[in-house]
DNA sequence: TAGGCCATCTGGTCCT
DNA sequence: AGGACCAGATGGCCTA
């Protein structure tokens, strides 16, 4: 590969691990794609660049790109050919023209390395935040995004209405939008029997989209039953699953059984299998016996308890909050461990009780 | 094997 | 001039 003609380890950050730059093997496609680079390096050198190369002519390198030079490469758009490239004439690439190019791109590169590799690092500190956090099923980067702007929409709905949403409408609202192995995680983190839901769905839409509804005046529409998440399902016995899963909080957790047919009862007894019914997206592990081991997700809710100011009043001027609930304890999330945060989560639980 | 997701490279554009 | 940002292209990996 051309990057690796100058690969400079200093040019890496430290920490940082890069699938291209790790390989030290070069594969046929590598090759292919030293190629495809070697084709496509056009630079286009300013006055100044070329002034300070001060390589006689002979230095002029013998590659692809010369093939540009002249008008008798300025094919026909109507041919078919390649169509007539606009932008300053490409100069002879010289050998320190061409280091030189090479070094910017390689420089570029690793830039453009480092900022999404920035970006990701926010991406996930940003799957830390929303529901169902998991080390090891990440969500995508697009589910992530959606996830977040539906969680968002949903407390900003409970600090404005300051009621308990309902259950299912508390769903459909993070699941909003999202692909249904997504909305499968979700609404088996917050514990939702798909029979449930499916019975509450159909029967019971009027009291879904209800005016007190929270969520009423965004209905939308579902196209399968959410499957309760193998990573939250019952464990053996008795045990409940918000129980045996330390870091498994749930809606029932934070705002209560709201949800007339959402009983403790059938939360404790076994889950109905998993349903779908389109018939897709059962998800991997779901019956693998150690399936518990393998996933912790988490429920957040910090975000209501931190939200301070004018506009998020509601929370913070209720009584239930003021005995007991001190917001300015409350750190940033940055400051908190992740799964240290279960003051503020008892706190929140007792303030939804009341 | 197709499709989804991802990392990386690349050239263009805009800004400082 | 150089860096940030962006979008397109490409290929690898994984899963249904």
């Amino acid at each position: 590969m051309l990057t690796r003609l100058f690969s400079d380890p200093t040019l890496i950050p430290e920490g940082q691990k890069y699938t291209a730059w790790a390989d030290d093997s070069e594969s046929d496609e590598d090759k292919m794609r030293e190629e495809r680079k070697s084709e496509s390096c056009e630079p286009v050198d300013s006055q100044a660049e070329d002034s300070m190369s001060g390589a006689p002519n002979n230095e002029e390198v013998e590659t692809g790109m010369e093939e540009e030079e002249g008008e008798e490469d300025e094919v026909d758009e109507e041919n078919g050919a390649r169509p007539r490239k606009r932008g300053p004439k490409r100069r002879k690439m010289t050998k320190a023209r061409m280091e030189r190019f090479k070094l910017r791109r390689h420089k570029a590169n690793t830039r453009e390395r480092n900022r999404m590799h920035d970006l990701n690092s926010a991406l996930d500190n940003l799957r830390k935040v929303v529901p169902c956090y998991s080390k090891t099923q990440k969500l995508s980067k697009i589910e992530t995004l959606r996830l977040a702007k539906n969680y968002i929409w949903a407390l900003s709905e409970i600090l404005r209405s300051g009621k308990r949403p309902d259950l299912v409408s508390y769903v459909q609202t993070l699941c909003k939008g999202l692909s249904q192995p997504t909305t499968n995680l979700v609404a088996g983190c917050l514990q939702l029997n798909s029979r449930n839901f499916l019975t509450e769905q159909s029967q019971d839409t009027g009291r879904l989209h209800a005016p007190n509804s929270s969520f009423a005046m965004h209905p939308y529409s579902y196209q399968c039953a959410r499957l309760p998440s193998p990573q939250c399902q019952p464990g053996p016995a008795n045990s409940h699953p918000l129980r045996s899963h330390p870091y498994c909080s749930t809606y029932e957790h934070l705002y209560g059984n709201t949800s007339p047919e959402y009983t403790s009862s059938e939360l404790e007894g076994p889950l109905s299998p998993s349903l779908c019914t389109n018939g897709t997206y059962p998800l991997k592990g779901e019956s693998s016996p150690d399936q518990d081991k393998n996933y912790h997700y988490t429920m957040h809710y910090s975000a209501v308890a931190g939200s301070r100011g004018p506009s998020h009043g509601l929370l913070f001027n209720n009584p239930a909050l003021r005995t007991g609930f001190h917001p300015d304890t409350l750190l940033p999330y940055d400051s908190q461990g992740h799964h240290d945060r279960t003051p503020v989560y008892e706190e929140l639980n007792a303030f939804f009780h009341n």
